[in-house]
DNA sequence: GCTCAGGTGGTTC
DNA sequence: GAACCACCTGAG
């Protein structure tokens, strides 16, 4: 087991970001259950602390990089401009938020199917090519849980065989997308190396991945925190707080920290101004 | 029925 | 290169 206070964690913010899909909360309160290429971990959630229920071997091994728990996130909300009371406001909301460390492969499957698509359903989808096609494994305790499938199996997948399982058109992108990563065509290991820009263009090379899908993968799989998505919660948010445009040159090296409180803000916050409803 | 949900790719001008 | 439009699906 391993304690982690909450001043600037929380797995409820981060469930709620939208960066990660397998991460979800379990019929006991406070109690989440977390599905990674790592490995599975069960996280128990307090008011003034977070469990990890792993090794503290485990945890410096693995579970503290993947949480970018090596990372001061206090030094990113200082950089706030002062006067900017909205992003202050988004912060302070979404202060326990941290960038993930996710794997690749499933970052680029999972935001693939999320366009035109709602969080729950996202889940749903990516749920059911786990069970499908992933191989399962238990855990020591005897819980059974299904990673991720990994591109070579979703490779030999017939496009009809997702789309029976609802993917919709984005099926054959999740097709061809498998195809050209299991053929080493795009290269997993050389994208952890490239700059971001770099990585983001060969990203798009992938039929059903554009700019925003890409810098998703950038941002919760690369980790470039220079990756900012715009979606259109972020666009609106953006229009109505921004409409001289973000401020990028003064987040550089931390602009997609800020899209996270944006985005959890206005998809969670109390705030709501102008759309009354 | 219609619109919307964290878009992309193809076509058109 | 900006502006359309089709595209699967399920919920409200």
């Amino acid at each position: 087991m391993v304690t982690i206070d909450n001043v600037h964690f929380s797995i409820q913010q981060i469930c709620g970001s939208g960066q990660c899909f397998r991460l979800e909360e379990t019929e006991e309160k406070g109690i989440y259950e977390l599905v990674t290429a790592r490995g599975y971990l069960k996280i128990l959630t307090e008011p003034e602390q977070t469990i990890l229920c792993c090794s503290q071997d485990e945890f410096e091994s693995c579970w503290k990089e993947y949480f970018d728990l090596n990372t001061c996130y206090k030094d990113y909300i200082e950089r706030i401009d002062r006067n900017d009371t909205y992003l202050q406001k988004a912060a302070e909301f979404g202060g326990g938020i941290r960038i993930l460390r996710q794997d690749i492969w499933e970052m680029i499957v999972t935001f693939i199917l999320s366009q035109q698509n709602n969080i729950p359903r996202i889940r749903n989808l990516i749920r059911g090519l786990c069970q499908r096609y992933g191989k399962p494994e238990i855990t020591e305790s005897g819980r059974e849980f299904y990673p991720f499938p990994d591109a070579q199996v979703l490779a030999e997948a017939e496009e009809r065989e997702l789309r029976e399982m609802k993917l919709g058109y984005r099926s054959p992108y999740i097709c061809g997308s498998a195809r050209m990563v299991a053929s080493g065509e795009i290269d997993l290991e050389a994208l952890k190396k490239m700059e971001y820009l770099r990585a983001r263009e060969e990203l798009m090379k992938l039929p059903g991945v554009g700019g925003k899908v890409a810098d998703c993968i950038c941002l919760f799989a690369l980790h470039q925190l220079d990756a900012f998505p715009v979606d259109t919660h972020i666009r609106k948010a953006l229009d109505i707080h921004y409409p001289e445009g973000f401020p990028f040159d003064r987040y550089r090296g931390c602009a997609g920290v800020m899209q996270q409180y944006i985005f959890y803000y206005d998809l969670r916050g109390e705030y709501r101004e102008g759309g009354a409803s």
